[in-house]
DNA sequence: CGAAAATTTGACATGACTCAACTGGAGTGG
DNA sequence: CCACTCCAGTTGAGTCATGTCAAATTTTCG
């Protein structure tokens, strides 16, 4: 029980970029937080099961999917270093989830729990607000995703991703790459190495 | 100067399903709208321009959208009725827009100037409790979108959206939803008319 | 080291796009 | 209120971007 220092330490800078925290404060927020290690392969949501908590990551990689009729992966989200993750429709609404969460490698994540969320937002006007600003960053970074992926051939997509998420590249693997921008595991491999044929 | 009766009422039941106001707080947020007719065709964002409000749409229907660098329009969302729409990304950070948000049909909308949503949240915990529902909302319906979209194909993302937003459908041009829905015309059109060959 | 997982490659298939021509309404001005 | 224009929608032919399948290769990790 209780969270490592550096793990405080962590969660608490991340908190004090959007609101000044008094001591007091400070110590409130931290103590909701679970620290948990998600081991590589290992789930933290699944379908037909609500998902009781949003984990944000101190160090490692989680990414999550949904899986379509055809037993075919998709990958809605990435999360490392200081992001946050959840199946946000089953998080929020407090329903049974359709998404899989996932650890791409052994993880150390922070876990707030819905409840706890809840009354932290309830008690005090600033927990409230960071939950509101992270809830708007979640969108605008959305809207973001929506834009791109209309507006983008394969190749473009990829040449974005890379751009402008090179840790995550870098920790991901491919098939996981290939099926957040969209695009098959061959098509993607191709890309990478230019074996796609082109006009002109 | 002040919003309509009609509009008022509008608003604050909207509000009310998320958070209960008194009589002062009700009278405060409600005149923090401002009431506007919105001429079929008119933008209310354009790229390069700073999106300076949010519009709740009281009656008529709106349309956000990017034109990418071959000149395709490629819409993000739309709204009606009880709906807002803004460029997040846009109105969030106070940055020039990438999208234009512009009207479906004469519409009548209220607009939340961004520097009075700032206040408003500031001064009362109820206020900053009610946009951090509705942006959690909308990352979760954000979500439903990634997610439908990754995961089906053209023709059944039309059947879905038919089947869960009728309302929309029989409002807005088929241009615009088939933009919306990552197709184009023509192939909607098709479609439409059961023109598209399958196999067996 | 060996097995399983991930990636690569090529041949082929296909869903969706482009282009261009045509049709039918809706809006506008005389 | 007619004539004209213009915009939205339709259709078919041809093409292309990306997917599928299957086999080979490489990497990871127990």
């Amino acid at each position: 029980m209780g969270i490592s220092e550096n793990s405080r330490k962590e969660i608490l800078t991340f908190i004090q970029k959007f609101v000044t925290l008094n001591e007091d404060e400070a110590n409130r927020i931290s103590s909701c937080f679970e620290e948990v290690i998600i081991k590589k392969r290992q789930m933290v949501v699944q379908p037909g099961f609500t998902a009781k908590a949003r984990n944000y990551i101190i160090d490692g990689a989680l990414r999550s999917y949904v899986v379509n009729k055809l037993g075919q992966e998709h990958t809605i989200a990435f999360a490392v270093k200081d992001w946050w993750i959840t199946d946000y429709n089953s998080y929020i609404y407090q329903k049974p989830a359709t998404l899989f969460v996932v650890a791409l490698e052994d993880t150390l994540a922070l876990q707030l729990n819905y409840k706890k969320e809840e009354a932290l937002k309830k008690e005090n006007h600033k927990f409230e607000t960071f939950f509101r600003i992270v809830a708007e960053r979640g969108l605008a970074s959305q809207q973001r995703r929506i834009i791109e992926s209309l507006t983008h051939s394969a190749e473009e997509r990829y040449e974005n991703f890379i751009n402008n998420y090179p840790q995550i590249v870098a920790r991901v693997p491919q098939y996981a790459l290939a099926s957040f921008l969209g695009m098959s595991t061959e098509f993607l491999s191709k890309i990478r190495n230019n074996k796609v044929k082109k006009k002109s």
